[in-house]
DNA sequence: ATGAAAGCGCTAACAT
DNA sequence: ATGTTAGCGCTTTCAT
């Protein structure tokens, strides 16, 4: 039971508490300590006796007490919040970034601000705007592309002294905010080069259906960089907004209305994975008579037919290299049974199967990795 | 430029602010006003004159302003913050779970702060711990398994008049929390019940190899109950821990090196395609040789083979219904644009196709539904 | 319609 | 090793 004194005669003497939680001065009473000691033993624990320390610790446990993070990221003008902003978590690429993120940071005791802005542009102000109001430890953002509004804020945060990270994309010619990610116009010239290289001369790039998947588009300029130079044909052609898998056959059925490409490039894996099932049910033999090229490396790839060539997207990585970077610029420690990821390995590497080179198929039953958790 | 000034005589007269951003006041100087006449045109804009709000206005874009959320939770007691705790978000039921958890709040102003916990129930006492201290309005938890202290301090937040809700589970009978989800038992009953309808006697369930998944564990029971009221035969297997398609493929190998049963019933879709695409490259037909049923109808169970039976589950639903009920629980309006889900459906549905009813099958190619996003 | 005072729970700086 | 004081930026309550 609380003990409700009689108010004071000074005019503002209004009590205002109305949780139930325990606070620092009710650990302290119980202790028999001054709130201090306890915060004190709650940071620097060395600089409490040894017998005091003991006492608080029971303190603590008596009252259940919790310290209250609001009240101490004002005092300190810290916070341990981490804001994110993504495009979608209901997206294997940025999902796995996310938990990549969260294992790097939840061992520091940062939390994970998220918010998905659905590919549009526009609502990542609001979002920064709110965000800020947390002053949060470090921003991450998607990419590179940023409203003026945005940007202003972006750098706004960085002169307070925040980290801001730009995932997912890189320009080494632009230094402005800490970047971790890679270059999407050579990711999708490197798509290109394999297709010159394995003799296909005639090619489209089936772009995704999402109008600021600004990445996908590089990728597609690059590939057709690389046909423009090697005096290739490239046609482009944006998938349906539907469901990936779906899109990828209706892209298919799309592009032979009209006259096939000796070799399809996507803009992932989900949309090849949709185009290799409705080859194979055509009875078309792939690579033989059709090549596709995928991006990202999702499971699927693996597993289709004899496998479908593609691009591997370190998705994870990105995430947990962006929250190493983070404890970085905060002087923080890593967790310590974390490898240091070298930015190096965050290039996508081309994974050679069966779609595109025959007889490369891996035999994906022999496959296992991962986990099958649902 | 800041402005310096001299320190007063008295003794404790220490300016701490360190963070460049324009606060209350300083939009207050800014506009004339005092701080409490900006605090309340942000709050409450029909109690003060047109004329002074625009001035504010006026001097909240001049400065930049953005209000300090921790303060302003600190001092009203309220905090806009979600807190969820998840299995993963690296696996599609819970991203697109969080998905529509962020798509019900956002709207509302409410943050998402997230705590995956890779399926591991001891940390979950951690991560709620850490998560109270921010004093969230509402908590949302998966499933109905807890550790004696989670639950402790489950029931503290209730009684602390935090809304506390329990996603991707149901009991009709417990009614100490909120509940989102469904009955997996009985989920697991109508799995084994269609298998039974379609005459197959000889069942196995493929479980998921994370011993921490106990609603796949509840799934399992739920059909091995059917089974021995129709007195049909089920042996359970534990897919390895691998990566799902991987596994299911495995599974199936594993069984074929006994004796294949008639039906199988897998604890997700991934596993079931798995399975699928290892039988169709065996030759095997289904379902006239082996049937097929998964959980989940995530994409890929409609583009295999002539498409994968399955139970549907509402992923995205069950986030959406669980934001819906915190704005409910805290007495807020939900957005506009909202539908107020039904909590009945949230049942998953049985979805036949041609695993497990020969001529059932759907075309894929004609489905299109969702966005190819990625 | 606006303002003054106090306090939310904690920590930094300065004592002792 | 521990305590004292003031203040983080905002909202609440009460007063004008």
């Amino acid at each position: 039971m609380e003990n409700p004194q009689h108010p004071p005669d000074s005019p503002g003497a209004r009590p205002r508490r109305s949780h139930g939680r325990a606070t620092l001065a009710d650990v302290a009473t119980h202790a028999g300590v001054t709130p201090m000691t306890v915060s004190r033993m709650l940071r620097e624990p060395d600089r409490v006796a040894p017998e005091t320390a003991q006492r608080i610790r029971q303190a603590i446990d008596d009252t259940g007490y919790s310290p209250n993070k609001q009240a101490g990221g004002l005092a300190s003008g810290r916070s341990a919040i981490v804001a994110a902003i993504i495009p979608s978590v209901a997206n294997s690429v940025f999902a796995e970034t996310i938990q990549g993120l969260s294992d790097a940071l939840q061992p520091a005791g940062l939390e994970l601000f998220l918010a998905p802005n659905d590919y549009k542009l526009e609502r990542e102000e609001d979002q920064l705007k709110t965000l800020l109001g947390w002053g949060p430890a470090a921003i991450a953002v998607t990419g590179r592309r940023h409203s003026p509004v945005a940007l202003a804020l972006m750098r706004q945060a960085k002169r307070a002294g925040t980290p801001v990270i730009q995932m997912w994309d890189l320009d080494a010619r632009d230094t402005e905010f800490l970047q971790i990610g890679f270059n999407h116009h050579l990711v999708g010239v490197a798509m290109g080069e394999h297709l010159l290289a394995c003799g296909y001369r005639d090619l489209a790039y089936v772009d995704s259906g999402v109008a600021e998947d600004f990445r996908a588009h590089e990728r597609g300029q690059g590939l057709a960089q690389a046909a423009r130079l090697a005096g290739a044909a490239l046609q482009v052609l944006v998938a349906p907004p539907c469901e990936p898998m779906a899109a990828g056959r209706l892209a298919l059925l799309k592009l032979m209305q009209q006259r096939l490409p000796r070799a399809l490039a996507f803009a992932n894996d989900h949309l090849a994975a949709g185009a290799c099932l409705q080859a194979l049910e055509l009875g078309l033999a792939l690579p033989d008579q059709l090549a596709l090229l995928g991006y990202g490396d999702f499971p699927i790839s693996q597993q289709l037919g004899r496998g479908i060539s593609t691009m591997a997207a370190p998705r994870y990585q990105i995430g947990l290299a962006t929250g190493q970077s983070i404890l970085l610029a905060l002087g923080r420690p890593l967790a310590e049974d974390q490898q240091v990821l070298d930015h190096g390995s965050l290039v996508p590497t081309l994974v050679v199967r069966n779609t595109t080179v025959a007889g490369a198929g891996i035999n994906p039953a022999n496959v296992a990795e991962g986990s099958s958790r649902d």
